[in-house]
DNA sequence: TTGAAAGCGCTACCAT
DNA sequence: ATGGTAGCGCTTTCAA
């Protein structure tokens, strides 16, 4: 570990008192062009980078927001990632990713030491409130797709009741009646996914029987399997809604494996609306998330409750997903 | 602005001193429960977080690294950014995230900013290193798929030859010999790909002709679009070897589009060997990259930049590509 | 077990 | 144009 080069160092080598060397640095004006050459001169030399932690303390601005996602591999999250970024970026603020690779242990691992590391939180958490608030104590967090309970807790509502309405209108008034659904049933809550009641709902509404569901891990390979299964099961199916665009994707490959055309056979509408969508063929409708939109908003709000600004209202904190047609449905 | 709860205002309310406070906060020994308990309560309750900058300061250890990628929705560079986080965990260090948007002048605004924000960055830099050694006067750099020439400089050398050679190899063992290729320019070095120059040698090395070569841009589209100009001009080929796999997975709808089938009417390989070549069908035949290995070495050897270790021989902060046969040829 | 004092490296403010 | 002084919020000696 070698010594640390400070300023300190810098000014004596150039011969000046440290506030000049700050201000020839941070170019300030009220300073001599020949001696601000000098002292540029004596840090470069000397290999001098200012303390980020020394900064930070006597201006206290610099905002750091962490952002905690499950999986960094999966599109999905990567594009809230994305928005959160830009978002980010506009303010001047940086964004520590932290990837808590599915799993609780990595994901109370990461809360632990988040607390010291950065201003606000924001992103997926499995955590009951209880233990995220013990370990966050008194810092700002926004939860994404989960609503919050706890006052000082914020949330991104996403909401899909509407366009998974649409989806189903759009196979009904393509003539699908038997219509199935391949839901995720999450390790940490074991109960049928919002997914699927929007979709349950939207089938009753059209008089028709929503009990055909398969149960698929979150994989290219589950949704092939599990359609496969489901098919096997439910030959009559003409149409399958899935819990999101990776499970349709394995629903697509299956599909083709047991020689069905799509959409024409049958018919495939994915959830979240991933550009993963389009490098299949044929490219895949799906019930659309503005991703960029999800991320930009968790920062916006977490901006807010770190200035004690007004929050956002309610129907802003909310995403509501569209239908997006492409070609499989 | 809220004004901020330091460690004196728990002081204060607890009624004892700021040491006591960070004692009782640390889990050090040496202080009774009950006043522990009593300094806890306050800070729980005026909602007290240490500074971040006030710890660092004193403490001079967490180390921060800055990963600078052109884009987080390319899952390339996702797949790049994975390993990295993953090897800083492992040792405690945070990452910060700088999505460039693939521009040049966002890699500017980046540069500029990343010196106050880190120990040390490791990425992907179009800049030359000039400007580069400027911004980023005394950090630590550790630059990805490209050679440095400055000697404060490191890199980690990208070698595809021997996997290109593979796939080259691969091909005409099935008794390919009309192999094209689509080749992508970067706008910032106009001038034939090292993937190009690789897939050259492999093709001279076997007595054939290596000059078709279209040209692409770095997206599922281009690939299509310039497949297509490619077989309109040599409709002879029979396999093509791309620039990468999201160049490829256009070259394979293109192919279906034009009623080709791949493999047996052209065979097609990509170059990258990302998790999103399973997604397609065929599933992508590639010159497969170590992408978690990138990222945990580009951060292995930030480490040592900074540490002052003894840097890691040549041999070691290489990765080579290897030929990962799926479906598409 | 607790507290007082010093100091981490830097910038802001007020002198000169 | 330059320097002195104070202080950001915290932890680390060292005394008591």
């Amino acid at each position: 570990m070698g010594k640390r080069v400070t300023i300190n160092d810098v000014a004596r080598t150039a011969g000046v008192s440290r506030q000049t060397v700050s201000r020839a640095l941070n170019d300030k004006g009220e300073i001599d062009s020949s001696t601000k050459q000098r002292v540029l001169d004596a840090a470069r030399e000397l290999g001098y980078r200012p303390s980020r932690f020394a900064r930070g303390l006597v201006r206290q601005d610099s905002t750091t927001i962490g952002l905690v996602i499950p999986d960094l591999l999966n599109p999905f999250f990567t594009e809230v990632a994305h928005g959160a970024l830009e978002a980010a970026r506009a303010r001047g603020w940086h964004v520590i990713v932290y990837d808590t690779a599915d799993s609780t242990d990595e994901e109370r691992r990461t809360i632990e030491v988040v607390v010291s590391q950065v201003d606000a939180v924001v992103g997926y958490f499995s955590l009951a409130e209880a233990e995220l608030d013990q370990h966050l104590s008194g810092m700002p967090v926004v939860l994404i797709g989960r609503d919050h309970q706890t006052p000082r807790f914020s949330s991104i509502h996403i909401d899909g009741e509407k366009g998974v309405h649409e989806a189903v209108d759009h196979l009904v008034a393509a003539g699908h009646r038997r219509i199935g659904m391949l839901d995720h049933v999450s390790r940490v809550k074991p109960s049928p996914s919002l997914r699927r009641v929007w979709f349950t709902d939207a089938m009753t509404g059209h008089g028709l029987d929503a009990t055909v569901v398969g149960h698929t891990a979150q994989s290219v390979d589950g949704g092939a399997e599990a359609l496969t299964e489901l098919l096997a099961e439910h030959p009559d199916l003409t149409a399958v809604f899935t819990y999101n665009d990776v499970v349709a994707i394995g629903a697509l490959r299956a599909a083709r494996r047991l020689g069905l055309v799509v959409p024409k056979d049958l018919a495939v509408v994915g959830f979240d609306g991933l550009q993963l969508g389009t490098v299949v063929d044929p490219a895949l409708t799906s019930v659309a998330l503005d991703t960029t939109r999800i991320g930009a908003l968790a920062i916006e709000q977490a901006g807010r409750l770190l200035a004690g600004d007004a929050q956002l209202p309610p129907e802003e904190l909310q995403v509501n997903a569209v239908l997006l047609v492409r070609n499989s449905a």
